[in-house]
DNA sequence: GCCAACGTTGGC
DNA sequence: GCCAACGTTGGC
């Protein structure tokens, strides 16, 4: 899940302990807030920012309802826990380094704020993440 | 600040 | 339903 740390950072998170991820304007970005379950947990991204990259570890505390903060109906949101902030963020220059990393959906179509992970690149990432 | 990639809008 | 014009995102 990618924010922009200027709006909303992995530090504004852990200080709120539990946060509504809303403000998503997008229909794919919006079926993959759909598909999130409690208990499922989610990498925090920061984007648009001198080093982009993977920052923290959150957990869905709620899963998708109607997001207030949209002017029409249609929108969700869920509500996520933070869980921590990684040492050692990992950049997406590092991430395009890597090759078991190749295909991930950051590195193909950036722009998605909302993204699904594979299985083995979830445990890739964990591992190299979280020390 | 630039620009490529992508999404949305609206005329036809 | 096509597509040009426009707006937004986000890396660099």
């Amino acid at each position: 899940m990618k924010s922009e740390p200027d709006t909303f950072s992995i530090d504004d998170l852990k200080k709120k302990g539990v946060a509504g991820w809303d403000g998503v304007r997008n229909y794919q970005a919006r079926n993959n807030l759909r598909t999130m379950q409690k208990g499922d947990q989610c990498f925090f991204y920061h984007s648009s920012t001198k080093i982009p990259a993977i920052v923290g570890l959150m957990e869905v505390v709620r899963e998708a309802y109607p997001d207030s903060s949209a002017d029409k109906p249609g929108w969700v949101q869920v509500d996520v826990k933070f869980i921590k902030a990684f040492s050692t963020p990992l950049s997406l220059e590092d991430i395009k380094g890597m090759s078991a990393l190749k295909s991930m959906v950051l590195v193909k179509s950036s722009r998605l704020s909302v993204q699904p992970i594979k299985p083995e690149e979830w445990t890739f990432l964990l591992k190299k993440l979280d020390k």
